[in-house]
DNA sequence: CTCCTTTTGGCAAACGTTGTCAAGAACCAA
DNA sequence: TTGGTTCTTGACAACGTTTGCCAAAAGGAG
C-alpha cells in the first residue's frame, strides 16, 4: 500500500516536470514562430493561412516518432503513461486535428456517409436530413450532404461529388434517379434509401406505409360523415402520391362511396398547386365537403384558396393534409394531417447504413403513419 | 487533302484495335476477379464493395504512365490526340473518379468549403444554405454542411469535423459561437459569416440592415394609423432582435408615439413563444391594434393565439413579421413581412468565400430589407 | 550526319497517416 | 554472464495523387 502511494507521488512529480519542460518549449516555439507570422502580414488570405499541424509536428514536439502518436490516438498500443501524457499535452497545445484526407487515403475508407437529397431547402426533406444527422451522432461516421436541385442531371453531378469523396455509404432521400441506376449503385456501394421503395432493394429502404396513410386520412373524413371528398394528387405519378391515392380509393369503397373522377385534381406537391386545384374544383362547380391533399404544402395552398372565397374551414369544408410539417401546427386553423415520422425515418436510415457498414443486422425499417387530428376537420354539415 | 483522309482512316483503325485489346483485357480482368468476388459471397457489405478505380488502373489499361493520365486530366500537358483519346476512353469505361482524398492530401487543399449552421432544419437557415449551394455551383469548390443543433458544444464539435476535413474556407451561418472564437478562427482560416456582424471582421460578414427593417415594419404600421404597436422580441439579446427593436423604437419616436414598455414581450424566435406573447399581452389587458414580431415564426404563433380568441387579422389587429419565409405567403391571411433576401445572402457568402480564396476583391455584402405588404395589415380602426 | 529544339511521357519524391516488423531496454531465471 | 520474455518504441512501406526533372524520340536546319 505504501509502495503504491509512493508510486503515485513519483508519477505526479514526473508529470509536473514534463509539463514544465513543455511549457518552456512552447514559449520557445512561439517566439520562433512570431516573426515569420508578422512577416507575411497583409498578404492574400491564402498565404496567410497557417499550415495546419500534422501528426509529425506533434511527434517532433513531444520527442517521439509519428507512429507513437498515431498509436496513442487510435488507442491500439500500450505506451508509458508518461509518453502518452507528453503527447496529449502537445496535441492540446498545438491544437492538432488529424487530417481525415490522409487517414481516409491510408485506411481505404473515409468514415463518411454521403447523403443525396433532392432539395436541401424543403420543409419536407429537412426533417429527414436532421434525423440523419442525429442518427450519425457519436457513431464515428460523419454525414456529408449534397443536393441535386430537383433536377436529375444535378443529382447525377451530386452523386459524382459524393463518389469522388470516397464515401463509405450512400443515403438517398427521395430522388428522381431511376430505379435502374439505384440498383446499379447498390452493387458497388452500400446504399440506403429513405422515403422510397425500390423493388429488389427493399431491405435497404426506409419507407412509410403511404397506402395506410391515405386510408386513415380518408376514413377519418368518411367517419365524420363526408361523402364528397376531393383529392389533390402530388407530382405526376410520384409513388407517394399514387399510394396515398390508393388508400383514398380503398377507404371510399369501404364506406360505400362511389369514386368520382371529378373530385381528383392534379397537383405537384407545391403550395401553389394546392391553391389552383381548389380554384379549378370550385370554378367547375364541383361540390365537395372535404378535401384531402397529398401533402401539407398543397393543403396550405388549398386553405388559402378557400379563405379567398370566404369558405370557412372546417365549418364549410374539412381539410386534411399529409406529412405533418412543423409549421402546420400553427396554420389557421391548425391542420389535421397524417404524420410521417420523418425525423425517426432519417435516424433509422442512418442506423441502417451504420449496421450495413459494420455487418450487423439491420433494424426495423417500415414506418406507420399516424393520424393527427387537429382543427381543420369537422363533422359534415 | 487525300493525305488527311488517309490519316483519319488510320487513326480510326488504330483506335478500333486499341478498343479490341482493351475489351479482351477487361474480360480477362473480370475473369480473374470473379472467383474472389464469389468467394466473398454473402459476407458483410464492406467486403462486397468493389475496389474503386484508381488513376493507376486507368494508366495501366491505357498503356501509359500515371503521370500522363494525371496531366491529361488537369490539362497541364500536351499529349498526342491519340493518347488523350485512348486515356479518355478508359476513364469512361472504367468509370474512374479521381480520389479527392489523395488529391487534397497532395495538393494541400481540398477544394471544399465548410458550412456551419446552427440548425439544418429551420426554415430560416435553409434558404441561406440553398443560396450557398447555388453560389458554389461550377466554381470547382464543393460546400460541405455540418450542423450544431443550436448548442454551442455541438457547434464546436461540428467545427472540429470541418477542420479535420481540411476545408479551405469556412462559412458560418448565424451561430452561437462567441465573437472571440470567430476572431481567432479568422486568423487561421478564411472565414465568412452570414446573418451576423462581428466587429473587426466586417469585410467578411454578409448581413442585413436589421435596424432599417425594424424601422420599415414599424413605419408601415404607424402610417396605417396604428399607435399602440406591440413588439415580440427574439432570443434574449440576440443582435438581430435587438437591432430590429432599435428600428421599432426609432420609428415610434419619429411618429411621435411614446414608447410603452408594456407593449414589448420577450420571445425566442419560435412559434410557441409568439403565441404565448400574445396570450401574455391579452391576459394582462394591454391594449394594442398592431403587433410586430421579430420574425415570421413568432408572427405565425401570434396569429394562432389571435385566432383562438376570435380576434380577426387584419380587421381587429394588424400583424407583421420579419424574414419572409416561404410559407407565410400562404398564411391566413398572407402575412405582411420584411423580406430578408436569404437566398441572395447565401449566394453572396459563397462568392465572398470564393473571392477570398482566389485573392480577388470581395463583392458588395450588405443587404437591405424590403417591406412586403400582404394582407395581414390594415388601417387602424 | 550532327546538332539543336520540340514534343512526349516516365521516374521518383512528396503529402499525412497507419500498421507491420523489428530493435532496444528492462526484467527474470538459470 | 547468458538466454529468453515482455514491454515500449522507431523505421519504413504503403495509400492515390501531383509535379519537377529528365530522357527518349522526332523533326528541322545546317
Amino acid at each position: 500500500m505504501e509502495l503504491y502511494i509512493l508510486w503515485c507521488l513519483l508519477c505526479g512529480f514526473f508529470r509536473a516536470c514534463i509539463r514544465m519542460v513543455c511549457l518552456s518549449e512552447s514559449q520557445l516555439l512561439c517566439g520562433e514562430l512570431e516573426p515569420s507570422n508578422r512577416e507575411v502580414g497583409c498578404e492574400s488570405y491564402v498565404e496567410r493561412t497557417k499550415h495546419a499541424m500534422t501528426l509529425t509536428d506533434v511527434a517532433r514536439a513531444a520527442g517521439v516518432s509519428p507512429s507513437t502518436v498515431s498509436r496513442i490516438l487510435s488507442g491500439t498500443a500500450r505506451v508509458t503513461p508518461e509518453t502518452r501524457q507528453r503527447v496529449m499535452v502537445e496535441i492540446k497545445r498545438l491544437n492538432y486535428q488529424p487530417n481525415v484526407l490522409a487517414q481516409g487515403l491510408k485506411r481505404g475508407h473515409s468514415r463518411t456517409v454521403g447523403v443525396l437529397t433532392q432539395e436541401l431547402n424543403s420543409p419536407f426533406f429537412n426533417e429527414t436530413v436532421q434525423g440523419i444527422e442525429y442518427g450519425f451522432e457519436d457513431s464515428g461516421y460523419d454525414p456529408i450532404f449534397s443536393g441535386g436541385h430537383s433536377r436529375k442531371s444535378e443529382e447525377r453531378r451530386a452523386l459524382d461529388v459524393l463518389r469522388s469523396r470516397r464515401v463509405d455509404a450512400l443515403i438517398v432521400v427521395g430522388s428522381f434517379l431511376p430505379d435502374a441506376l439505384l440498383l446499379e449503385l447498390a452493387k458497388e456501394t452500400i446504399l440506403v434509401m429513405v422515403g422510397r421503395r425500390v423493388s429488389g432493394l427493399e431491405a435497404q429502404c426506409v419507407f412509410l406505409d403511404n397506402v395506410q396513410g391515405g386510408l386513415d386520412a380518408t376514413t377519418h373524413l368518411t367517419t365524420l360523415g363526408h361523402r364528397r371528398i376531393a383529392f389533390v394528387t402530388g407530382n405526376n405519378n410520384h409513388p407517394d402520391s399514387a399510394e396515398r391515392f390508393q388508400g383514398y380509393c380503398t377507404a371510399l369503397s369501404t364506406a360505400g362511396i362511389p369514386f368520382d373522377p371529378q373530385l381528383v385534381v392534379a397537383g405537384d406537391f407545391g403550395e401553389q398547386s394546392g391553391l389552383m386545384a381548389v380554384d379549378a374544383l370550385l370554378s367547375q362547380g364541383v361540390r365537395f365537403t372535404a378535401l384531402f391533399a397529398a401533402n401539407d404544402q398543397m393543403a396550405c395552398g388549398a386553405r388559402l384558396a378557400l379563405y379567398r372565397r370566404g369558405i370557412r374551414v372546417p365549418d364549410d369544408i374539412s381539410l386534411i393534409g399529409f406529412d405533418d410539417l412543423k409549421h402546420v401546427l400553427y396554420a389557421i386553423p391548425p391542420l389535421t394531417t397524417v404524420r410521417q415520422p420523418m425525423l425517426e425515418m432519417g435516424q433509422c436510415a442512418a442506423r441502417l447504413a451504420l449496421n450495413l457498414l459494420e455487418g450487423k443486422s439491420p433494424p426495423e425499417h417500415t414506418f406507420s403513419p399516424t393520424l393527427v387530428v387537429r382543427e381543420s376537420t369537422a363533422m359534415a354539415r
